[in-house]
DNA sequence: CGCGATTTTGATTGTTCTCAAGGGTAGTGG
DNA sequence: CCACTACCCTTGAGAACAATCAAAATCGCG
């Protein structure tokens, strides 16, 4: 990271520990004045963009480790809703504090500078899997995310529990709870892996992996160039 | 801005204006190591995500007065690529200068952080247009894009060229080149607009604007929730 | 003027959505 | 503890939107 541990030690002290939180609960809303970024340390958060109707896309789903918030930063106004998908302990970082901080940091403003970009290189891959993928694609790609999400946490990779239900990947992904649930069946027939509800085991992360490149092999696809 | 006008000196003093640019030139490459943040003065770039077979993602069309580059900082290297889409002027930002200068400057600082975070909302909205809306609403939401944008620089919102191709629109939006030609055809038969080649002329902007939000208004479609 | 690239238009196919219905699961309250 | 209910997931059948294939028309450029 490099920063000193001195640093460390005052980047730690404007950091909130909250009491844990359930399924269910909002951290924020849309609407909501930007306060605080949230990190998540145990549980699962997912993000979403509330429309009139009651209707959502699904924007994110966030494991220990991740970061929620930095859409709001421009106009100090979320975007985005949050809700607890699982029982969740989540920090809170008050960022007048931390902006304050990260000026006199230089260290901790450039790791500022960092995570912004990596969010928007996470949401330009997105826009690729959405712009060019189909279904099984995008499903394999999910799960592959997953994986090395919890992989980088010291969980397993193969074995998890999706705290998100079949309707809220198919509105991620862009797809039908039913197409959601016959990719799941298919990939089982094919035993690329096992799923239970929401217990997944993942037995053929290659082949998983050959399906999300597929695309890109098959010779100039229509919507190339 | 919030910036003192002896700010304002310096980080003028940063930038470097380049010669102008032609159809085809490329600003940087994927994997290209960062330098600059590219600022376009006049004409158009697209940035794109290529693959391997010569496949691509484009990822954005940007026109006077935005920002490229920002995906960059991350890893210090560059995750798309950027190609003039007609004779440009392009400004160019050494990071690390803007950086430095950023922590000495804590307006500076903050726009810097509004400015990314600004990008992550766009992309945001991006994956919400192409996870929810079909064929015709990304089109007009695109034309409507585009006219918000050329008239917040001051020129016509309703009559200006297109400097990307229907394949490069269609590539960016998810749909295949027919399908951008036929909805083209389809807005003009139904007097929304009138195109002729590259040159667009919008006659109906509110009626553009509802193709946009007809999605939202239809009692809770199946990806909801 | 002619060639290649781009755009348009038509016909057909196909992936995914939609509609419909059944079964399973978890949570609630009697 | 069991019944009830609401939600979630699965599966099947049909419809629809957009992709693909094919070809003609137009444009830009050397």
């Amino acid at each position: 990271m490099g920063l000193e541990s001195g640093d460390v030690e005052r980047l730690d002290r404007i950091v909130k520990r909250s009491r844990p939180l359930h399924r269910g609960d909002h951290l924020f809303r849309e609407g909501d004045g930007f306060q605080c970024l949230y990190i998540v340390k145990t549980g699962s958060v997912k993000t979403y963009a509330p429309s009139e109707d009651g209707g959502e896309q699904v924007l994110g789903f966030h494991l220990p480790g991740e970061l929620i918030g930095l859409d709001a930063i421009e106009n100090a106004i979320h975007h985005c809703s949050a809700k607890i998908l699982e029982t969740s302990a989540i920090c809170e970082v008050p960022f007048s504090q931390l902006e304050e901080l990260s000026s006199t940091i230089p260290s901790l403003q450039h790791q500022m500078y960092r995570l912004l970009s990596k969010e928007i290189t996470q949401d330009e891959n997105m826009l690729t899997l959405l712009g060019k993928n189909n279904a099984e694609e995008r499903l394999a790609a999910f799960l592959i995310s997953l994986s090395t999400r919890f992989k980088r946490r010291g969980f397993s990779p193969y074995d998890f529990y999706l705290s998100m239900s079949r309707h809220e990947i198919g509105n991620y992904l862009g797809l039908a709870v039913e197409t959601v649930s016959r990719l799941f069946t298919r990939f089982q027939d094919e035993g690329l892996l096992q799923v239970e509800r929401k217990h997944i085991l993942l037995k053929d992360l290659d082949a998983l992996s050959r399906i999300t490149q597929r695309q890109q092999q098959g010779e100039n696809k229509r919507q190339s160039t």
